[in-house]
DNA sequence: AGCTTGAGTTTCTTGAGGGAACCCTGATTG
DNA sequence: CAATCAGGGTTCCCTCAAGAAACTCAAGCT
């Protein structure tokens, strides 16, 4: 095996990559969410190999982020965004915004979100669930969960 | 080249995969999150290859994501997270949130965090940093931003 | 009958990932 | 003072995934 499989690692990181962490996985979601549901706007927009599309296609629909159906008579397919798929644009929402801090340099983010609720040009931000406060690296402490494997 | 350069797309989400988006970097900035900080710690803990270990070391360190350093009078070297790099943790901590919600099964997450300012279990949430309110994929529409190239 | 379009397959080449052994430097030990 | 040890990498070789480009196939259109 060249690449080595993450699913099987006690660690939600590690399961998520093993679903959407192969290269070119996000850039197909964020394409599907943008509106390029289809096989040839993706292959042109991203200029991926039309075998290794293919692939990760089957791959996001095997693991329930895309859904495969025909819209025409024809066989012609699109693919369109689970609800298990929607969630994951979150990612790709914080994978913007970090990029767009720190990697956009002088010419400023490509692409910029309006947010509905408020109309406003937005970036999006963590916060606890619970209290609602900011929750970024040193906020919180990680520790084992049920699922952990461990013994104790 | 065997693997596409997603450094020069006008696109953070391409930007950002061009930094973290080999296999093994988001998992290898977990391992330094959490205190694993060490070559032989993170290699014997994800029972990565020493040679990638090395690459993508290398590779985070060049994007200023990690910071390289000694730790004692022998050649003996640390890797600790940067600002640029702690701010990485956002996406960990929502690919967690994904993992745990939709990947767990009935094991259970396994890993929980604590958030300190509250001191509950609990997770992140997206919201939009003008108002407050969720910001997940059908509550924004994205546009054209100064950096996109386009000539309008 | 032939052309077009969408959606893949197939073939071939290259180079990254994996494994295992090896190397180097500066302590520590017998 | 030679031998060992530990941390932090290198080197070598092999396999398999990524990339490019050509090919296929089915349904409609002309």
């Amino acid at each position: 095996m060249q690449r080595t499989n993450f699913g099987g690692m006690a660690c939600s990181i590690a399961r998520t990559l093993d679903v959407i962490g192969e290269p070119w996985s996000p850039l197909i979601l964020r394409d599907v969410w943008v509106g390029a549901t289809r096989f040839d706007q993706i292959q042109a927009d991203l200029g991926i190999s039309r075998k290794v599309l293919t692939e990760r296609l089957n791959h996001l629909v095997d693991h329930g982020v895309l859904d495969r159906r025909p819209y025409d008579q024809r066989p012609r397919y699109e693919y369109v965004l689970t609800e298990k798929g929607a969630e994951l644009v979150d990612l790709l929402i914080v994978m913007t915004g970090w990029g767009d801090k720190w990697l956009a340099g002088a010419a400023g983010p490509p692409v910029l979100y309006r947010h509905h609720a408020c109309g406003e040009i937005s970036n999006a931000e963590l916060r606890c669930a619970h209290c609602g406060k900011p929750m970024h690296a040193g906020d919180i402490t990680p520790l084992a969960g049920p699922g952990s494997g461990s013994t104790s």
